[in-house]
DNA sequence: TTAAACATAGACCGATTGGTCAAAGAAAAG
DNA sequence: CTTTTCTTTGACCAATCGGTCTATGTTTAA
């Protein structure tokens, strides 16, 4: 059996950087001819190795779920105390989305450009959605565990709650011109989570 | 001076229209062909009477901004518990946002497709969010007055936090196959409210 | 009845869209 | 070297994009 040449460029660095295209500007605004030139690659590069702009799409998505979002998430599985974790997530996110040049959650942003009757993609963003609760849910239960939240505090609405919020500053820090609002948001929500 | 035949269409509802299709496509994935279908008046018309399509979009956008929004916003100005009016409004959201066809807020959707580099959309769309947060205010401002929140309640950061709140959930609602998160949404919102 | 001022329908425009294909190049196995 | 398998380049495609324009009403004031 013989072998080809392997390819000339990092397919996972050339969806990093359609990703970035995609989360800042969106689906339908960002085009093959702007993907290619940001990713670098020739056209039937990318449609052999990605498969359409949809594919694309979706694997970039995934990418950031992998990556970024991962990455964020993982400070509420660490050690301590865990209402600590959730109150340095929440500041770090404040600080992130504060930044002028803040694009928001790349699934928000889906979220916001597809909808029901796309059942493909809502269905893949419902499972993004779900892994963000998911990672709040199971701090709030080590925190009511260690006595930090009262036992009669429902955390499976609040960890649904901090997803919203979260989605929500993600999006208007897309906008925003200075770094009031995302204070005020983490602000109100950790005083509130302090009496819960 | 003479004057032409009148319009064959209302105008305002051929805006209504057209701002239904923005909101649930979005701007780049929403085209003339299908607005001018959607609409039911011709291309010609369409550009006489509403400019281009970026401007037939923030008048679509200002369309949602004084009638839905502000149908919506008016609950918190009416008399009575200014904390019976915020908990009435939040369950009208968790509701309507728990509809399998919800389209979410046109603000919120619009955010995720615009961004602070566009700097008269931003503008626009941070108007609008800042209004959202301004009914709150007042609100929770009268509710501070009533005795209904403790004094020392940071009331400023509460209504960004609601108004955070509102566009997370709108948002997911908009992939959204239960009616379970909005509804936690909402019950974890205002028992923390309770509490503040 | 004529003329000016409007609205309508729809052909038409260049540019761009997402997507395909053929030709050339490069690496590895024989 | 030759052959085979792979990648790359960029030309090319029909379809659609947002936007314009002409031709044809249609209404009202003179």
């Amino acid at each position: 059996m013989t072998r080809g040449p392997d390819k000339q460029f990092d397919p996972d660095e050339a969806l990093g950087k359609a990703m970035q295209l995609f989360w800042a500007k969106g689906y339908a605004a960002t085009g093959l001819a702007e993907l290619q030139a940001q990713m670098g690659i020739g056209r039937k590069s990318l449609y052999d190795t990605f498969g359409n702009k949809r594919q694309l799409f979706i694997k970039a998505l995934q990418h950031y779920a992998d990556r970024d979002l991962r990455q964020i998430l993982s400070q509420l599985d660490k050690g301590g105390s865990p209402l600590g974790n959730v109150g340095r997530l929440m500041r770090g996110l404040q600080e992130m989305h504060a930044m002028p040049e803040s694009a928001g959650c790349m699934i928000g942003v889906s979220m916001g450009q597809f909808r029901t009757d796309d059942a493909e993609m809502a269905g893949i963003l419902r499972r993004h959605v779900k892994s963000i609760e998911e990672a709040f849910y199971r701090a709030f239960k080590r925190a009511q565990d260690a006595g930090e939240l009262k036992t009669d505090t429902n955390i499976r609405d609040l960890a649904r709650l901090f997803t919203g919020i979260n989605q929500g500053m993600a999006l208007m820090g897309r906008v925003l011109e200075a770094p009031a609002v995302p204070r005020s948001i983490v602000n109100a929500a950790l005083a509130m989570l302090k009496a819960a």
